[in-house]
DNA sequence: GCCGTTTTCGGCCCGACTGTTTTCAGTCG
């Protein structure tokens, strides 16, 4: 059995459950859940740090235990602590701890007072009516959970950045609306840029508090009010989505910024920067005993940790801290950076637009080039093309770069990677393009090793000028390929082969993590939209976004290059 | 269970809202 990083930490995050049911002491259970955040956060494979023996203990929040414990999951695929943990509490009373307003307490409760083992149990006891009888619980509580029930079978918990971005901008108009506001921002993994947000966290300055408040519940997209308070309410939107908002006084509004931006990992070490200098740092300001020593503003509220500010997209606690301390905070990538896109497809495979209707647009985007990159003939359902077709295609970009001014057209190709890792194209004809963005679109079941072979196989070709969406992820809807990312990330580097970050907001491939991984090893990136029409060009931002998130400045990423340079960067 | 430029023991981030209470526990972010 695989043991990937993200396996270790939901191991931990179920022990860390499992013992929070039993009462076990708060900060055993927390250890855990930092463990977890720590591993997945990582940017190194836990089975190669194993097997390369090294300390795990170097990174935090794993000590002593939890580095056995890592080996027992490398070594065996499963942890006899969870096992043991499982037999005493089963997993299905665990995923109760999931519904909303059920902790730990309370499902302890429920299984030891009513005997309720799953999900269909507590569903039951609820219906009648005895989860009221409980002390601690009530009639308010027992139909609330019984909504709540209801609510998380049915939705999906997390939603993609681009998917919120609608509701964002909707419900900040309506509430900007309100008399008395003053301003109104989103904050939350909303604003560090994450690849989906679970809910949205929006901040309201102004002086008729109750009136914003009465504005959200009373929207016409709510369906449900969770709270309704003085200065926070909750409610669920029509779509599912929960909405949180906080009035906050002016003063306090960089505080509360920063408070409810996060990362919840990033607030806590924020915090635990002030204490050293004894101050107390919460989301009305930063304190010096009774004193307010800071909150107008975010950078006020770093200032006062002696730290400079830190763009919301990289509190994580990734390293970010001790960046800013050090003075090498990474000067991020911005849009504005682009000269151009390298992954667009036209009509002749399976997008919408003609070449010339691209370059138009790309160049009333102020790109410099616009890389022309369809299908090829493995992908016969999207019309992928064959030799033939792209000596033609190659022909029409010639005659229109003659006629074009301003932007220029690359001659590229989107060309399948084969299930043996050869290309689908034959050499003499990709020697021929400017560019070749190399992808798998077929077999995606593969052995890990196989399909990690198949890769570096496709990279030892040297027209195989990017890897196209490295993992073959669909957030929300297909995980990645097994493969090796940290062999592709070497492999890439040893062959000075370029790694795609795949703007579509359902891949955002590579993601954050990889992006930094590959940073440090050296390894270029192209942000590229994968455009089937006009529109998506401008999917390139979220691109960005998870670039910035990744630590990427503009000189990791090849399309920051004016033709020339890119062009140098493309021999390898 | 983790961690340490006073420490290897004794700390460990902080406040709002709700429902069930009669002063607060549980949950959430």
């Amino acid at each position: 059995m695989p043991a990937h990083n993200s396996d270790v930490a939901s191991m931990f995050e179920e022990l860390a459950d499992i013992l929070e049911i039993e009462g076990a002491n708060p900060f055993r259970v927390r250890a855990y859940r930092n463990g977890a955040r720590s591993v997945s956060g990582l940017s190194h494979s836990l089975r190669d740090l194993v097997r390369q023996e090294e300390d795990l203990t170097q990174y935090p929040g794993i000590g002593h235990e939890l580095a056995t414990k890592i080996k027992e999951i490398v070594d065996t695929g499963s942890l006899s602590a969870l096992e043991e943990a499982r037999q005493r509490v089963s997993p299905d009373l665990v995923s109760l701890m999931h519904i909303q307003g059920l902790g730990p307490k309370r499902v302890k409760a429920l299984h030891d007072k009513l005997g309720v083992k799953s999900l269909a149990d507590l569903q039951q006891a609820a219906a009648q009516g005895k989860v009221a009888e409980l002390s601690g619980f009530g009639t308010k509580t027992q139909n609330s959970i019984l909504e709540e029930i209801e609510r998380f079978q049915g939705e999906e918990k997390r939603y993609k950045l681009a998917v919120v971005e609608d509701v964002a901008a909707t419900l900040s108009r309506h509430l900007e609306k309100q008399s008395g506001v003053q301003k109104v921002q989103v904050a939350g993994s909303f604003r560090r840029r994450k690849e989906t947000v679970g809910d949205l966290d929006i901040l309201v300055t102004g002086n008729r508090p109750d009136e914003v408040m009465q504005a959200l519940v009373n929207y016409e997209d709510v369906r449900q009010v969770l709270a309704h308070g003085q200065t926070k309410s909750s409610v669920i939107m029509k779509n599912g989505l929960q909405v949180d908002l906080r009035f906050v006084a002016q003063d306090s509004f960089g505080a509360a910024l920063h408070y409810f931006t996060g990362s919840k990992a990033h607030n806590i070490a924020v915090r635990r920067l002030a204490l050293d200098r004894e101050l107390k740092v919460n989301e009305y300001g930063v304190f010096h005993g009774e004193q307010k020593v800071a909150g107008k503003s975010e950078e006020e509220v770093y200032a006062s940790v002696g730290l400079p500010y830190i763009v919301p997209e990289l509190r994580e606690d990734r390293g970010e801290l001790e960046a800013a301390a050090q003075g090498r905070l990474p000067e991020l990538i911005q849009r504005k950076d682009l000269c151009g896109d390298l992954h667009v497809h036209t009509k002749a495979s399976d997008g919408k637009n003609t070449l010339q209707e691209l370059a138009q647009a790309a160049r009333d985007m102020g790109y410099e080039y616009l890389g022309i990159t369809d299908h090829t003939r493995n992908l016969s359902m999207v019309g992928g093309l064959g030799e033939d077709r792209l000596m033609e295609q190659m022909e029409e970009i010639e005659d229109l770069n003659a006629q074009l001014s301003g932007i220029t057209l690359l001659k590229g190709s989107e060309v399948d990677i084969l299930k043996d890792g050869s290309l689908d194209l034959p050499d003499w004809v990709l020697q021929k393009l400017d560019f070749c963005v190399c992808s798998v679109h077929t077999a995606f079941n593969l052995s890990r090793e196989k399909q990690t072979e198949r890769i570096l196989r496709a990279m030892d070709n040297s027209n195989c000028t990017i890897l196209g969406h490295p993992s073959g992820r669909l957030i929300g809807s297909r995980e990645a390929y097994d493969v090796d990312m940290e062999r592709v990330l070497h492999g890439a580097g040893e062959r000075g082969c370029i790694l795609e970050l795949n703007s579509q907001p359902d891949r955002l491939d590579l993601d954050d993590v990889y992006c930094k991984a590959a940073k440090e090893l050296g390894v270029k990136i192209a942000i590229s939209s994968d455009a089937h029409q006009l529109g998506n060009l401008e999917l390139i931002r979220f691109g960005v976004d998870q670039a910035r998130r990744g630590w990427l400045e503009a000189e990791d990423v090849v399309n920051t290059r004016p033709l020339e340079g890119l062009k140098k960067l493309f021999k390898r």
